[in-house]
DNA sequence: GCCAACGTTGGC
DNA sequence: GCCAACGTTGGC
């Protein structure tokens, strides 16, 4: 069995926020709408059930990580690529020829207190997160163990 | 295959 | 709201 891999999920919380997860039925939901190649091919080659989840709200003040998450399942077809209806409707894909992936993930555990986007940069164990790499836009980031229980350590501290 | 134009992301 | 960085598109 392949080692447990680790990832930063971004999301912006005015349109999905981690308590929009842990509310879910099962605190489960697909991962849609990812149009970058690069994350696709990390959910395609890379993401396995089990993985540890870091879930990260952009463009919101302060921006952080405050909760983790797990990923429920292996990738599979993103349905929303094909709905003409759809904002993420992208005409390269089809159900023949699948473009796009989803996965499920599943809340885990929200942070005692938010661990800020400013605090990771101070961070010296944190400092080559990619999240802090100048122009790093992927929604989706690999992240290594110790970065992982770095930040997990730091959300359960109080205050 | 180059590259300029354009759209998006996301911190500030 | 600004703008830097970067991915994508499309003319040539």
């Amino acid at each position: 069995m392949a080692a447990r891999k680790y990832w930063l999920f971004k999301s912006e919380p005015t349109a999905y926020s981690f308590d929009d997860l842990s509310k879910e039925e099962n605190q489960t939901a697909e991962w849609d709408g990812v149009r970058n190649y690069q994350v696709r091919n990390f959910m395609r080659d890379e993401m396995r059930p089990g993985d540890g989840v870091l879930f990260y709200h952009s463009s919101t003040t302060p921006t952080a990580v405050v909760g983790t998450a797990t990923i429920a399942s292996q990738a599979y077809p993103d349905v929303t690529a094909w709905d003409p209806q759809s904002k993420y409707y992208d005409p390269k894909s089809s159900p023949d020829n699948p473009a796009w992936l989803v996965v499920d993930i599943k809340a885990d555990r929200e942070f005692a207190r938010p661990v800020t986007l400013a605090e990771i940069k101070q961070n010296p164990a944190l400092a080559s997160m990619l999240l802090v790499r100048r122009g790093m836009r992927l929604s989706i980031q690999p992240v290594t163990q110790a970065e992982y229980e770095e930040i997990v350590l730091l959300g359960s501290q109080n205050g």
